[in-house]
DNA sequence: GGAACTCGCCAC
DNA sequence: AAACGTGGCGAGTTCC
C-alpha cells in the first residue's frame, strides 16, 4: 500500500475503537421478548410437522437419531423414501434443499420447514447473538480492518453487517432491538450506488458517469419491460442485484434471466399501478421462460453497447494483472495472488467503495470529538455510517456530514471523478422505523 | 472435545 | 470457453 493507504488504515483503526466502544444501545426487554415468542412458535410448527405423514416416516426412520434441523435426513426422506426428484444440485453435488429449490417441491412439510429455519435464525443467531454480545444494554461488535481480500471491513461478535433488513417480518424483530440513546436519533447515512460510482472513477466511461444515480432502475425497468415510472423500490432492487452487478462482475444473461424470474415470484413483485408482473410480461409477450432468456440477452446486448467504454477498461485492467501479477486500487492499496477475473473486475469497485466511507468516519469521528458532541458514531456497514445522533445536534452534525461524505472528499481522493450523494435515515424510536431526513 | 468441512442464509 | 464479488455464523457431519 502506498503512504495515504497506511494512513487511511492506521486513522480508520482509531476510528474504529472509538466507535467499537461507543456501542450501539440495545432494547434487551425486547430481544427477550421477541426470542420467547420465536421459541414459542417453533415448538407449534414442530408439532404441526409431527402430525404430517413425512414426519412420521421420517422419525419412524431415524428413531432417536431423528433431528429437524438435519438436512442430510431431510434429503434422504425427501429424494430416496418419497423418491422425489432433487430440483437442484449444490456446487459438491448433493442435492440442494435450500429455500429456493425447496419450495419447488410439492409436499405439506415444505412450507412448516422454511417457516422454521427462519424462525430459529431469528432466536439462534440475531436474538442469541445480540442477547449474548450486550454489556449494560449496550452492544459492541468488532470491525476488523485485517480480514477481507479486498480491504473492505468486517464485523463479527456479533456480525453487525448481516442484520435483517429486506424481510418484513425479521427485519423488524431484529431491528427493533436498536435503540437510540437518551435524546437520540439511530439510523445511518450511506453513499447512494458507491459502488458503480467507482466503476465510473476506474474506467472513466462518460455514460456510467452521467447515469451512475439512475442505472438501477433504468436497468431494472428494460429487463422487466416496464415504464420507468412502473418501477417500485423492489424491482430497482432486483435490477440492481439480479443484473447489473451481475453484469458488472461477469455473470451473463442465462443464470440472470432465471434469478430475475424467480425473483418475480418469490418477492411477489407488482408494478407501481399495483398489476401483476408476471401477467405484465405475458401482455408484453414474454410468456414462457425461454422468451424471458431471449429478451435478457437483448438487455445485455444493449447494456454493453452503452458501456462499451468500461468495457474495454474491463479487459485493460485484466491484462494489466496477467503482466504485473497484482492489482492496484485507485485508493492505492495492492492486491497480490492469486485472483479470478471476476475477482479482479469487483475488487476494483469494492475496496475503493468502502475506503470513500472510512475516511468519511475518521473525518466525521474526529469532529465530533473535537466539539465534544453527544451524536457518535456507533457501526458501520461497507457504504453506511451508523449514527446515533443527538436531535439538539442533528443540524450541524448532519450538515458536516453531508460536508465530509460529499465535498471534502474529493479533495483527498482526487480520483473521485463523479458526483457523490448521501441519504440520511433515522428514527427516535428505534432502527427499524427509520425515515429519510433530507439534507 | 475440537478442527475442518459443507450447507444454508443474513448483509452490502 | 465460461459464466457475479466480499464477509460471519449456526448446525450438522466427519475425522482425529
Amino acid at each position: 500500500m502506498n503512504d495515504q493507504a497506511y494512513k487511511l488504515f492506521h486513522e480508520g483503526t482509531l476510528a474504529f475503537a472509538d466507535m467499537e466502544q461507543n456501542g450501539i444501545r440495545i432494547d434487551l426487554r425486547h430481544c427477550r421478548r421477541q426470542k420467547k415468542n420465536a421459541e414459542q412458535q417453533i415448538s407449534m410448527l414442530e408439532l404441526e410437522l409431527a402430525r404430517t405423514k413425512e414426519v412420521k416416516l421420517w422419525k419412524k426412520t431415524y428413531g432417536d437419531k431423528f433431528n429437524l434441523d438435519s438436512n442430510d435426513q431431510l434429503k434422504k426422506i425427501l429424494f430416496t423414501k418419497l423418491k422425489i426428484t432433487p430440483p437442484a444440485y449444490t456446487d459438491k453435488g448433493a442435492p440442494s434443499v435450500n429455500k429456493n429449490n425447496l419450495i419447488l417441491i410439492d409436499s405439506p412439510v415444505v412450507k412448516p420447514i422454511i417457516q422454521l429455519r427462519q424462525l430459529k435464525k431469528v432466536a439462534n443467531t440475531f436474538l442469541k447473538g445480540i442477547i449474548k454480545g450486550s454489556v449494560k444494554s449496550y452492544l459492541h461488535p468488532s470491525f476488523n480492518l485485517h480480514t477481507v481480500q479486498t480491504f473492505r471491513s468486517s464485523s463479527d461478535k456479533p456480525n453487525f453487517q448481516n442484520m435483517p433488513i429486506r424481510d418484513p417480518v425479521m427485519g423488524k424483530i431484529i431491528r427493533q432491538s436498536f435503540i437510540p440513546r437518551e435524546g437520540g436519533m439511530i439510523g445511518g447515512l450511506d453513499y447512494v450506488g458507491i459502488e458503480l460510482s467507482m466503476a465510473g472513477c476506474n474506467s472513466k466511461d462518460p455514460l456510467i458517469i452521467k447515469d451512475f444515480a439512475t442505472i438501477h432502475k433504468t436497468q431494472a425497468s428494460k429487463c422487466y419491460a416496464l415504464k420507468e415510472s412502473q418501477v417500485t423500490k423492489d424491482i430497482r432492487y432486483c435490477g440492481k442485484n439480479s443484473f447489473v452487478f451481475p453484469q458488472l462482475y461477469g455473470s451473463w444473461y442465462e443464470p440472470i434471466a432465471l434469478n430475475l424470474l424467480t425473483a418475480i415470484t418469490s418477492m411477489k413483485l407488482k408494478t407501481k399501478d399495483d398489476k401483476e408482473l408476471r401477467k405484465h410480461l405475458i401482455r408484453k409477450g414474454i410468456g414462457n421462460g425461454d422468451d424471458f432468456t431471449d429478451h435478457i440477452k437483448g438487455v445485455e446486448e444493449d447494456f454493453w453497447n452503452t458501456y462499451h467504454v468500461h468495457k474495454d477498461w474491463q479487459e485493460g485492467w485484466i491484462k494489466n494483472y496477467q503482466k504485473t501479477g497484482y492489482i492496484e486500487m485507485m485508493s492505492g492499496f495492492r492486491c497480490f495472488g492469486v485472483m479470478s477475473k471476476n475477482q479482479l473486475l469487483n475488487f476494483a469497485n469494492q475496496g475503493p467503495a468502502f475506503h470513500c466511507l472510512l475516511w468519511s468516519i475518521i473525518q466525521m469521528n474526529k469532529w465530533l470529538k473535537k466539539y465534544k458532541m453527544k451524536s457518535k458514531i456507533i457501526g458501520q456497514i461497507h457504504d453506511d455510517m451508523v449514527m446515533d445522533i443527538n436531535q439538539k445536534e442533528s443540524e450541524d452534525v448532519l450538515q458536516k456530514a453531508k460536508q465530509i461524505m460529499c465535498k471534502d472528499i474529493k479533495k483527498e481522493f482526487k480520483w473521485i471523478i463523479t458526483p457523490l450523494e448521501i441519504e440520511a435515515e433515522f428514527s427516535n424510536k428505534n432502527w427499524y422505523e427509520k425515515k429519510e431526513i433530507k439534507i
